[in-house]
RNA sequence: GCCGGGAUGGCGAAAUUGGUAGACGCGACGGACUCAAAAUCCGUUGGGCGCAAGCCCGUGGGGGUUCGAGUCCCCCUCCCGGUACCA
C-alpha cells in the first residue's frame, strides 16, 4: 500500500480524463440532459480562491447530476474584452490581446487544476474573431430591428475610464469598476431598448430564481403607476409631467424642471436668465457624486416663468432645480409641497405657496404654515374640485381611490391620461474604448446612418495601434476610412459595444464555438437549450443577469431560435416557453472573506509630542505585559509609519520617524516600519489588505480534492464567510482516510448482526442525504455526512464487527458519493479496487430505504416539555404503547409521584410529553 | 430612509420545517505512542451547581401563542447586502 501523493495522482488524472476525453459532452436525444452553467471568468491574470468558491462546487452539482443519470454540459470561457487589457497596454507597454491571451493561458493551466468536468473542446473566448463575429451580428440583428438605435441623451461620463456607461454600471455616482467619479454629459450614443421589455422582465414565469436577486431586478426596474399631465407655460410650451399621485394637482403650486431640460432656454425670462444659466453651469460641472455628497439642502432657482395648473388654471412659477433629474420621468415635475417631503423643503427654503389637498383621517385638516413636513398618509380630498371627499389610501396607482377618480377625471378632461413610468433605462452599449467588439456600423457622406453587410463581419480590432489613454480607434485613419455599400467614401463608427453585450450570449456560442455560418447551431440549441442550472455571484443582479434575459427576450421576438424551434418539434420536444427565459435554476454562491487576524503586540518607547508618541523603540513582543514600555499594546492599524495601537486604556497614536530601530524577532536582520503586522478584520479579500487566500498554493500543499472539498464543507455555500487558513486541515484529514479505507483490506473478526444492521443502515442514509443535499446545493452537509459514514468505516474496521460484503458496499458507496467533490481521489481508489471504467461515468448508488430505517428509536420522554428519560422503542410502536411505555419509565413516576396525569400527548415514535 | 438577508458553543456551522439544540469539522484540554517534538490514535469539550443520581440556565433582547418554540406572531437592538432627492 502506497502512499497519498495529491500531486502526482491529481496531475495523472486530469492528463487521463483529457485523453479519454471523459469530458466530452455529445447530443444524444436518447437520454435526458442537463446544460450547467458557471459563470465565465474575465481573464484579470490570476485565479482567486473567489473562483474556487463559485466553480467547484457548480462542477460538483454537474458531476452529481451526470452520476444521476443525465448527459451534462458542463463549458467554461473567457470574458475577454475589457478595461483592464487597455490599462495594462499604457501601464506596461503590453498589447491588450497580448496581456489577454497571456492570461488566459495561464488560468487555463489553473482551471484545469480544478479537476473540473469542463468541456474545454466548448471552449469560447469573447474576444476571438469568430467569436465577436457574432456580438457583431447581433448587435445588426438589434438595429435591423429597431432594438438598438443611436439618440442624443444625458449620459454617465467617466473622465478617469473616457467613455460612457451603462447606468448599471454607475453604483452611488462612481463608476462600478475604479469607483471614480462620473459626470452627466449630453451624447450621441448607441442604445438597446430594453426598456421595451420592462414589463415582460418584471415577470418570472416557470424559472426558479432567489427571491432577492428578483427583487434587485424588479426594484431597477422600477415601475411605477400614475399619470402624465401636460401644464401649458405662458410661453407656449407644453411642460408634460409624470406623477404618481394625480390626485395631488389641485395642491401643485409651482413646477420644477431638471436644469438640463430642453423648455428652460423658452419658459426663462430675461430678468432670470443670468441667475438661470449660472445654475446650470454649476450644475453640470458637479459629478453625481458631488450632488450627492452636498447636503440636502434644496438649492434652485426661479426662471421667471409660469405655467398654468390644467386643473384649477391656477398660474404657479416655474423653478429650475438639481434635485429633479432629466434621467427619469420627463425631466420635469409639478410640485405639491402639502404632500411630497422633497417638494415641502424646496418650498420652505424659497417661500413658495403650500396648499394642502388631504384632510388627514380622524385628524384636524392641515393648515400651512402649522405644518412641519409634508402629510403622505389616507385621508380625504379637499380643496381638489372635482375629486372633492374621495378617499385616499395607501395603495398604489388606480387601487387608490383618489387616484382613479383623478386619472378619469384627467382623461375625461384630455388634460392627461395613465401613464407608467420605469426607472430602467435604454441600455447604453456603446464605449469610447479600445478593447471591445467593433460597433459595425458605417457613417455615410450623406450622413445616412449604414450597417456593415453580413459578409464583411466581423470589423476587425486592427491591432497595430499606439495605447495612451484614449481609444486609438477613433485617431486611426486606416480604421475609419472606409467606403459604404455603394462604394462611396465613409467613416467607420468608432465606438466599440460595452463587454456585458458579449457576455448576454455566450451560453449560446460554447454549443459550437466553432460554427461559421452562424451563432450557434441550431441542433445543438435543440437539444441543450435552455441552461438548467446557473451559478455565479450576486454582484451582476441588474447587469449580466437583466442583460441576458433581455437578450434572450429580443432574440425569440427577432425569430433567432425558429430554426432551433423547428428541430425540437422534429424530437417530440415541445420548444413552448423555452425561449422567455435563459436559465432555468439560478443559485448564487456567497463570498469568501478574508480572515480575521491579531496585530502584532508592540512595545514602543519615545517622547510624548501633542499627544502622539514619537519612538525612539519599536519591539514585537506578544508576551509584553502592560509596563514594558511608554506604549505597550496591539497594532490595530498602520498607515505608513503611523501606527494606531490599542492600550488597556484605549487607542494610542505613534510616530515612528525614519530610522527608528524596530524589531520583529520572528523577521531576521533588520526590520522596517512596513513590517509589521496590523489588525485585520473580516472583510474582502485584496491584495492591498494582505489577506488574499492563494489557491494554488494551497493545492500544491493540500491537492485539488482537499481544497474542493473544504470550500463545500466549511461554509454554507449560498452564504460564504471568512476563510479559516486552520480548517483545511480537517478536509485534508478526511481525505486521507478515504484513502486508508479505499486502501484497506477489511477482515471480518466478531461479526455481529447488529452491527452489520447498523452500518448498512448507515451507508443508506448517507446516500440519501447526499443525494437530496447534492439537489439543493447543500453542499456543507453533504460532506459532514460523508465524514459521519467514514467514521463508522474506520470505527468498522477496527472492530471487525460487520460482514464483508456490507463494509465493501459502505466503502463503495462513500467513493461514489465524494466522486463528484473529490474527483481523482475516488477515481483512483476506484480503479485500485477493480473497475475498468471511471468512476465518474458509474451510476449514482441506490437507496434501499428498507435498509436505511431504523428497527428501534429513541423515544424522548418528556414531563411538561421538558426531557426526563429517552427510551428505546420500536419504530413502528403504536400511540397506545408509546404511551404506556412512557408512563412506566421510573423518571415520569417520579414526577407523578402516584398522580394520574392531566393529559398526555403522544407522537410516536418521536416523543411522547405527560402533562402534570 | 426604503427593500432583502441574518444573529445558535472559543470558531465555521447542523437541526427531516413546531418535537432529543449544538450533527460534522476546527480549536482547546487530558491520555497513549516517542529520548523529545510533529504526525497518528483514544477520550472530554455550551454554561453553572453536585461525590453521584441528577438539577438549573441556554439559540441577539422583551412579550405572546402552544402540551411543547432556534423554528410561528408582536415589539425592539445590532450586523451584512442592495438601493436612494425616482416625482
Amino acid at each position: 500500500m502506497d502512499t497519498y501523493d495529491h500531486l502526482s495522482l491529481e496531475r495523472t488524472w486530469q492528463e487521463r480524463w483529457e485523453a479519454e476525453g471523459l469530458y466530452r459532452s455529445r447530443v444524444d436525444w436518447d437520454k435526458p440532459k442537463h446544460y450547467a452553467l458557471t459563470m465565465l471568468p474575465y481573464p484579470s491574470g490570476d485565479l482567486h480562491i473567489g473562483h474556487w468558491y463559485a466553480m467547484t462546487p457548480s462542477d460538483a452539482r454537474a458531476r452529481y447530476m451526470r452520476m444521476k443519470g443525465n448527459n451534462v454540459l458542463f463549458p467554461i470561457g473567457f470574458d475577454a474584452f475589457g478595461l483592464p487589457a487597455e490599462y495594462a497596454a499604457v501601464q506596461r507597454n503590453i498589447h491588450p490581446a497580448k496581456w489577454t491571451y497571456e492570461n488566459m493561458d495561464r488560468m487555463r493551466t489553473q482551471l484545469r487544476s480544478m479537476g473540473a468536468m469542463f468541456d474545454w473542446e466548448r471552449e469560447a473566448v469573447s474576444c476571438d474573431p469568430d467569436y465577436y463575429k457574432w456580438t457583431e451580428w447581433f448587435f445588426k440583428k438589434m438595429y435591423e430591428h429597431r432594438i438598438a438605435y443611436r439618440d442624443e441623451a444625458m449620459v454617465n461620463w467617466s473622465p478617469t475610464l473616457q467613455t460612457v456607461l451603462a447606468n448599471e454600471q454607475v453604483i452611488d455616482g462612481k463608476d462600478e469598476r475604479t469607483g471614480q467619479p462620473v459626470v452627466q454629459r449630453m451624447m450621441e450614443q448607441w442604445f438597446f431598448a430594453i426598456t421595451k421589455y420592462a414589463d415582460e422582465l418584471l415577470s418570472y414565469p416557470n424559472v426558479d430564481w432567489p427571491e432577492p436577486i428578483r427583487v434587485m431586478q424588479r426594484n431597477w426596474i422600477g415601475r411605477s403607476e400614475g399619470a402624465e399631465v401636460s401644464f401649458k407655460t405662458e410661453a407656449g410650451d407644453d411642460i408634460v409631467v409624470f406623477t404618481t399621485r394625480p390626485d395631488t394637482l389641485w395642491g401643485a403650486t409651482f413646477m420644477v424642471l431638471a436644469p438640463e431640460h430642453p423648455l428652460v432656454d423658452s419658459i426663462t425670462t430675461d430678468g432670470h436668465r443670468e441667475v438661470v444659466d449660472a445654475y446650470r453651469t454649476a450644475a453640470a460641472s458637479r459629478s453625481e457624486l458631488e450632488r450627492m455628497e452636498e447636503s440636502r439642502d434644496k438649492t434652485g432657482v426661479f426662471t421667471g416663468g409660469y405655467a398654468i395648473n390644467p386643473v384649477n388654471d391656477e398660474r404657479i412659477p416655474v423653478w429650475i432645480a438639481d434635485y429633479v433629474l432629466l434621467s427619469y420621468g420627463t425631466g420635469a415635475i409639478m410640485a405639491v409641497p402639502a404632500h411630497d417631503q422633497r417638494d415641502f423643503e424646496f418650498a420652505r427654503q424659497f417661500g413658495l405657496d403650500i396648499v394642502p389637498v388631504i384632510h388627514p383621517e380622524g385628524a384636524d385638516a392641515l393648515v400651512e404654515p402649522a405644518m412641519e413636513e409634508s402629510y403622505v398618509g389616507p385621508g380625504v380630498m379637499v380643496n381638489s374640485g372635482p375629486i372633492d371627499g374621495v378617499e385616499t389610501t395607501d395603495a398604489k396607482g388606480r387601487a387608490n381611490p383618489s387616484v382613479a377618480a383623478a386619472i378619469d377625471w384627467l382623461e375625461e378632461q384630455g388634460a392627461g391620461k395613465e401613464a407608467i413610468n420605469y426607472r430602467l433605462r435604454d441600455w447604453l452599449i456603446s464605449r469610447q474604448r479600445y478593447w471591445g467588439s467593433p460597433v459595425p456600423m458605417i457613417y455615410r457622406s450623406d450622413g445616412v446612418l449604414e450597417a456593415v453587410a453580413d459578409e464583411d463581419l466581423p470589423v476587425i480590432l486592427p491591432e497595430d495601434l499606439e495605447f495612451h489613454g484614449r481609444s486609438p480607434l477613433g485617431e486611426s485613419e486606416e480604421f475609419l476610412a472606409t467606403t459604404d455599400s455603394e462604394g462611396q467614401p465613409a467613416r467607420r463608427e468608432s465606438d466599440t459595444l460595452d463587454t456585458f453585450m458579449c457576455s448576454s450570449w455566450y451560453w449560446f456560442r460554447y454549443l459550437s464555438p466553432d460554427l461559421d455560418s452562424a451563432a450557434f447551431d441550431a441542433e445543438e440549441a435543440a437539444y441543450w437549450l435552455p441552461v438548467d442550472t446557473y451559478t455565479g455571484g450576486t454582484e451582476h443582479a441588474v447587469m449580466h443577469l437583466l442583460y441576458a434575459r433581455f437578450f434572450v427576450k429580443a432574440m425569440r421576438d427577432m425569430g433567432i431560435f425558429d430554426d432551433t424551434s423547428a428541430i425540437m418539434k422534429q424530437h417530440g420536444r415541445d420548444p413552448a416557453g423555452l425561449f422567455d427565459e435563459p436559465f432555468l435554476t439560478l443559485r448564487n454562491q456567497g463570498q469568501v472573506l478574508g480572515a480575521e487576524r491579531d496585530g502584532d503586540t508592540l512595545v514602543i518607547d519615545g517622547d510624548w509630542r501633542d499627544g502622539l508618541l514619537v519612538a525612539s523603540s519599536v519591539r514585537v513582543d506578544a508576551a509584553a505585559g502592560p509596563d514594558a514600555g511608554a506604549v505597550v499594546g496591539e497594532l490595530v492599524r498602520r498607515t505608513e509609519n503611523v501606527l494606531q495601537v490599542a492600550t488597556e486604556t484605549g487607542i494610542v497614536g505613534v510616530e515612528v520617524p525614519e530610522g527608528t530601530v524596530v524589531d520583529i524577532s520572528a523577521i531576521p536582520g533588520a526590520n522596517d516600519v512596513h513590517q509589521l503586522k496590523p489588525h485585520l478584520e473580516v472583510q474582502r479579500m485584496s491584495k492591498s489588505r494582505g489577506n488574499v487566500v492563494n489557491p494554488d498554493e494551497l493545492v500544491h500543499e493540500y491537492g485539488a480534492d482537499t481544497v474542493r472539498t473544504y470550500l463545500m464543507f466549511a461554509f454554507e455555500w449560498q452564504k460564504g464567510g471568512p476563510w479559516d487558513p486552520r480548517g483545511i486541515i480537517g478536509a485534508r484529514r478526511f481525505i486521507e482516510d478515504v484513502w486508508k479505507l479505499g486502501t484497506a483490506v477489511y477482515t471480518a473478526r466478531s461479526v455481529e448482526s447488529q452491527a452489520t444492521t447498523d452500518l448498512r443502515r448507515t451507508v443508506h442514509q448517507t446516500i440519501a442525504k447526499v443525494d437530496s443535499d447534492m439537489q439543493e446545493f447543500k453542499f456543507n452537509t453533504a460532506v459532514a455526512a460523508l465524514m459521519t459514514l467514514r467514521n463508522e468505516l474506520l470505527a468498522t474496521m477496527r472492530s471487525g464487527s460487520a460482514e464483508p460484503e456490507v463494509w465493501d458496499e459502505g466503502r463503495e458507496a462513500l467513493l461514489k458519493l465524494l466522486a463528484p467533490i473529490a474527483p481523482h481521489i475516488t477515481e483512483e481508489l476506484w480503479r485500485r479496487l477493480g473497475n475498468d471504467a471511471s468512476i465518474h461515468t458509474a451510476e449514482f448508488p441506490a437507496f434501499d430505504e428498507a435498509a436505511a430505517r431504523a428497527d428501534t428509536v429513541t423515544m424522548v420522554i418528556q414531563v411538561n416539555g421538558k426531557v426526563r428519560d429517552r427510551i428505546d422503542v420500536d419504530a413502528a410502536i403504536g400511540e397506545d404503547d408509546a404511551v404506556a411505555a412512557a408512563l412506566a419509565s421510573s423518571r415520569v413516576q417520579e414526577y407523578l409521584g402516584g398522580g394520574e396525569p392531566r393529559t398526555v400527548i403522544a407522537r410516536p415514535p418521536k416523543i411522547v410529553n405527560v402533562v402534570i
